[in-house]
DNA sequence: CTGAAAGCGCTAACAC
DNA sequence: GTGTTAGCGCTTTCAG
C-alpha cells in the first residue's frame, strides 16, 4: 500500500535551509562538525516543518534503534506490570520508545522473543522474571544475549543470575530469610512453604534463605513441607488445600510470592479457617494489592518499579569491562495476615 | 558504532537456497507467484539459518511496519495490564511486536506518544482508557488519528467514543445500571457513589447507568451523592472517609472501577465498618485479584484481555468503509461485598 | 566546515 | 515462475 501520508523528510528540511542532506543529518543528530550558526538554522526549520526522522531509515542506515527491548514472563501479572511501569516512565523521559513481548515462562518463546529484538535491532534489551536453575535452559538465551552484547547492544536483566550481563538483583535469600525469622518469631514451628517451581532461580532463592532461617532456629528444614504449585493466584489455592489435607497442623504457610499468598488466602477463607488466628500466612514482592486486602497482607517488599527504572538505567548507561550488578534490598512488611501461635 | 554482529540476511538465504533474493522475499512473506517447492524450501533454510527478517528494512522498503503501537494511561495499573495481555497475545501469534506507552491519563502526553508512533511508522494505533468528555480536549490526539489512518495506517480504540474510528465498546452504561438494580435490588436506598473525574467518558457512562436505575426506581438521583476523587486506590480510600463523614447513614457504595472499590474497602476495614453486614461495596470491571478479596468484590466484569486481543483483531482486519464498533458485554457478578440493608 | 555518494536490507515493479 | 533493479530515508565515509 502506497502511503499518501507526505511526511517531511530530511531532503525537505535540507532544501528548505539550503544545505546539503549530509549538513542537515549532521545538525540534527548533534554530530559536531557543523558551524552552531548552521546547525541551528536547520534545527529550527526542521521544527517548523513539524520534521521527525524515520526511525526506519535512521536505524537502517547507523544500525542501531533508540528502541528498548522488554521481556517479561506476563504483563498481566502486577509483578511484571510494576516492572514494565518504571522502564516506560524512565524511557519516556529519554525519548525511547518501548517493545515489549511476554512469553508465558516459556524459555522457548523466550528465545525466539530475544531473537525478534535482535533482529529488530533493539538499542537494549531488559530481561526480568526468574531465571532456571540448570543453566542449560537458558543457555541458548545467554548466547543470544552475549551476541548481541557483543555487537554493542547494551543488555541488562532483573532478577537473574546466569544471564552474564548488567543485573538487577532483588535480595530474595535475604528477604526469605527475612520472613520466615518473622514467622518463627511469632512461635511458629509448624510451617509449611507454598512455592512455585523449584527449578526457578527465585523460587530457589526464597527458598534457601527460609532454609537459612529454619537451620538457624535450630530446626530441621527437611521437616517443614514445601508444596510445589503453579507460581501464580491458582497455584496459591491449589497449595492451601494441599497444606490443609496432608499437613493440617500448620499454623504457618509462607508463600513465595504474593500471589500464591493471595490464593491461599482466598481458599483459607472458602475453607473457614480464619487468618491469622488459625493460620498466619506471608507472601513475597508486595504488589500493588497486598496492603488493601483483608488481612493485610505481611510480606516482603521488593519496589519493583524501581527496579524496572534501574534496569533501564543501567542498560542506558555506558558499558562497564564487567557486569556489573544492582543488589536490590527486600524488606520485610509486617501487616495482619501474621499473629502469634493459636493456643 | 560499526556492528560486527553478522546477521543472516536475505541474501545469504537466497544464496544458500540457489535463488534470487527476490525470490527468497516472496517465499518468506507468502507473495503468491513462487512454486510451492521452492517456496517451501527457501522457508526451510531460512529456519536452518536463523534468518530473521530486519525490520527496519522491510519497514522503509514497504511503507509500513509489523509494530503495533498501544497507548494505555498506566501499565502499572491491572485494567490495562490485562488489555495489553490480550493485545500482546494476539501480536505475539500474528507476529507482530508492540510497542507501549504510557500516557499518566494527561491528553498532552498522549498526543505526544501518538505523533511519535506516527513518526515510527507503526502499521496501527491501539488506544485504550477512557476518552473525555469534552471533546475539545482529544480533538488534536483525533486529528492525528485521522491523519494516520488516512495515510493507511490502521486504528483502533477501546472505550473512548469521540474518536470516530474501529473501536472497542464496554457497556458500561449498563453495566452501571446493572449493579445499581442489584443494590436496589437489596433493598438499599441510601447510596453514594465513588467516581473518578467525570470529564472521563468512562466515569460518565458508567454513572449514566447509575442513574438510569435510580430513575427507574423512583428515586431522585440527585439525592444520591456522587463522590469524586482520583479513578485509583487512594481515591477509593479519600471517597470513603469522605462518605463516612459526610454521608454517615450510608449503606452502600457504589464505587465505579475496582480500584477504587478496593480503596474503599481498604478503609472501611481501617474505620472498623463491616462489609457487607454494615456497608455493601460494589466496583466495575473485574480484575483478576477481585474475587480473592476479602470479602470477594460484587462488581462487574468486563473481559479485558479479551478486549485488548479484539481491538487489535479490529485493527488487523481490513478497514471498512465506516468506523466499526464492537460492544463488549458488562456483567454482574455477585460476591460477598453486597447483602441486605442492614437493621 | 560542507557536499557527494555509497550503502544499510528489503520490497515491488518490471523484465524475461 | 523467477530474476534484475530501482529505490525507501537516513547516516557516514571520503573528498574538497
Amino acid at each position: 500500500m502506497k502511503r499518501s501520508l507526505a511526511q517531511t523528510r530530511l531532503v525537505d528540511v535540507a532544501a528548505a535551509a539550503g544545505v546539503s542532506i549530509a549538513t542537515a543529518s549532521r545538525s540534527l543528530s548533534g554530530t559536531p562538525g557543523v558551524s552552531p550558526a548552521v546547525a541551528d538554522r536547520v534545527r529550527q526549520i526542521a521544527v517548523e516543518l513539524g520534521y521527525v526522522a524515520n526511525l526506519h531509515a535512521r536505524s537502517l542506515a547507523s544500525g542501531s534503534t533508540a528502541t528498548i527491548g522488554l521481556v517479561v514472563h506476563e504483563i498481566g501479572d502486577p509483578y511484571f506490570s510494576e516492572i514494565a511501569s518504571g522502564v516506560l516512565r524512565v524511557a519516556a523521559s529519554e525519548g525511547r520508545t518501548v517493545q515489549i513481548c511476554h512469553t508465558g515462562r516459556d524459555p522457548d518463546a523466550e528465545l525466539q522473543q530475544i531473537r525478534s529484538m535482535v533482529a529488530n535491532r533493539v538499542g537494549a534489551i531488559i530481561v526480568a522474571g526468574s531465571g532456571f536453575v540448570d543453566p542449560t535452559v537458558e543457555l541458548p538465551a545467554r548466547h543470544e544475549l552475549e551476541r548481541f552484547s557483543e555487537a554493542g547492544g547494551r543488555v541488562a536483566v532483573i532478577g537473574r543470575h546466569h544471564l552474564g550481563v548488567d543485573a538487577v538483583l532483588p535480595e530474595n535469600v535475604e528477604g526469605g530469610r527475612a520472613v520466615t525469622e518473622h514467622v518463627l518469631g511469632l512461635g511458629h514451628r509448624r510451617i509449611a512453604v507454598l512455592a512455585g517451581s523449584t527449578a526457578l532461580t527465585t523460587v530457589a532463592d526464597r527458598l534457601s534463605g527460609v532454609h537459612e532461617a529454619l537451620v538457624e532456629a535450630g530446626l530441621d528444614p527437611s521437616e517443614v513441607p514445601v508444596v510445589e504449585a503453579a507460581f501464580t493466584r491458582e497455584g496459591g489455592r491449589e497449595g492451601a488445600r494441599r497444606v490443609l489435607a496432608e499437613h493440617p497442623d500448620t499454623t504457618a504457610v509462607v508463600a513465595l510470592n504474593d500471589d500464591m499468598a493471595i490464593g491461599c488466602l482466598s481458599e483459607l477463607r472458602v475453607a473457614g479457617v480464619p487468618v491469622p488466628t488459625r493460620m498466619s500466612v506471608t507472601g513475597f514482592d508486595d504488589v500493588a494489592v497486598a496492603g488493601d486486602l483483608s488481612p493485610g497482607l505481611t510480606t516482603v517488599r521488593l519496589p519493583m518499579v524501581d527496579m524496572g527504572a534501574r534496569a533501564l538505567a543501567l542498560a542506558l548507561k555506558e558499558p562497564g569491562k564487567r557486569p556489573r550488578r544492582q543488589r536490590i534490598p527486600a524488606t520485610l512488611v509486617v501487616r495482619d495476615s501474621t499473629g502469634p501461635v493459636p493456643g
